[in-house]
DNA sequence: CGCCCACTTGATTAATATCAAATACTGTGG
DNA sequence: CCACAGTATTTGATATTAATCAAGTGGGCG
């Protein structure tokens, strides 16, 4: 992708909100999303139960994972934005406990396991970082559940968006407060653990505030700050502070 | 640990759902839990903000990892049982996004990352075995998005305890349908999300089903069979099957 | 045009929170 | 052993939040 644009990877863009690469590594990490795979909205992209092929790498377009109850409640654990990988680890267990679907149309390079060991052998400063990505989507996941366990319907949806913001900003895919994020309600609902009915009329309730407005798949957020503090967002978890860092505290990077 | 009662330390017991281990291999994990360091019900072990001091190991007693918001709202993001470790990579952020506490008395081991490092470095099954139980606590996490979103206050409740009471049952700490959990009904509702009050009845309800009974800090789950359908608890996200394996597969092991 | 899908609205019900008070339980000092 | 303080649990009444049910509306598109 970057060769055809010019451009930096998603990918790379991500990673250098942790860290710095030289020549060889900003090429490395170019290399490594070999050839994307189209996906249309909602094309299940792994699905519980199955063995991981490989690992994936989002190039574009929004997916997310989720986990589906036998009687049929739904519940998305947690958006991909471009840039973000999917399970670094994941050979490491049999199975998928969960699925990962797209949710708009995506394209995803899926890395063999091999080239992944290759480079992170070679590059302790890209491991690091990738570990950083990891441990970002961690904090993430327990942000959701404070999320649901102890904020408002309203909250949670103002919070869901300040995060996504923040993380498509981290990318270059969002600035000055509007975005793009096309998900019906009904997707929103089963992000947020809420009713479909429900999500509309906190939506409209965030539009009368001010804080949150939606057309045609944007999402505009006119005033940031108001609707962080509504939300108590904090983007500490995000753990985005852009520099550089020496790469000599990482423990686990073993033979 | 190990040294005064023969018995095998919780880390091993939890690792050997994963794993089996020689005899070097056995001797480098109980190696690792230096000298245990005691809490009292309720006292902090790591406070959010914090830069964390090294990787800690509960090797007696529960813990818990929480989150607060600013108005007081309090949230239980997860448990920590015998044998658990939290945050193996945690030197890779610069500062705590969550706090950590002991919920009942507790003895806490802290792992330097060096002899970490060294550890995985020499033997790579048990860097594989490590991560496995990294990826486990991530599973984790997800079950309980779902169960905040999408379980009622009777499901949820009733997921927890199956869920505590496989993880004990993989380091034997628990049997024949009881364990021991002493804790309040308040830090109950700060984990399921509910209010104390509500606790309460859903407890009351669980009884009356005869799927729940506590005595005296004592778990009684008569009819686990019912309880994890009502729950519909599902233990593969736990991935505890007991099984050798092959380590060949985990990428990620660099130098 | 007409259909499908998403969105919206209103009315009602169910789940859960909040408030307030009463009851048990635990440990402590006398 | 008792009285007491403090904490945890239980109960009842009421308020709030969110789900459900049902019926529109509206836009894109074959």
């Amino acid at each position: 992708m970057s060769l055809l644009s010019g451009k930096r990877s998603p990918l790379l863009r991500k990673l250098s909100n942790f860290s710095t690469f030289d020549a060889d590594e900003t090429a490395a990490i170019e290399a490594l999303a070999s050839e994307p795979v189209p996906y249309r909205p909602r094309e299940i992209i792994i699905e519980e139960g199955e063995r991981p092929q490989g690992v994936n790498l989002v190039l574009s377009g929004f997916a997310c994972r989720y986990k589906a109850l036998p009687d049929g409640r739904r519940q998305i654990l947690g958006y991909f934005v471009p840039g973000d990988i999917c399970d670094l680890r994941v050979f490491v267990l049999e199975e998928m406990d969960h699925s990962i679907a797209a949710v708009t149309a995506a394209e995803v390079a899926v890395l063999p396991a091999e080239e992944i060991r290759q480079v992170t052998a070679r590059f302790p400063r890209i491991t690091t970082a990738l570990w950083w990505a990891t441990l970002v989507e961690e904090a993430i996941s327990r942000e959701w559940i404070l999320n649901m366990g102890r904020r408002s319907a309203g909250e949670r949806t103002a919070h869901l968006f300040c995060e996504i913001y923040h993380r498509l900003k981290a990318v270059e895919l969002a600035d000055g407060g509007r975005f793009t994020f096309p998900v019906t309600q009904q997707e929103l609902a089963d992000a947020l653990g809420l009713s479909v009915v429900h999500v509309n009329r906190t939506l409209q309730l965030l539009r009368r505030r001010g804080l949150v407005d939606m057309e045609n798949g944007t999402v505009i957020l006119p005033n940031l700050e108001a609707l962080e503090d509504y939300a108590m967002f904090n983007p500490r978890h995000l753990h985005l502070r852009e520099r550089a860092r020496p790469d000599a505290s990482a423990p686990l990077e073993t033979t």
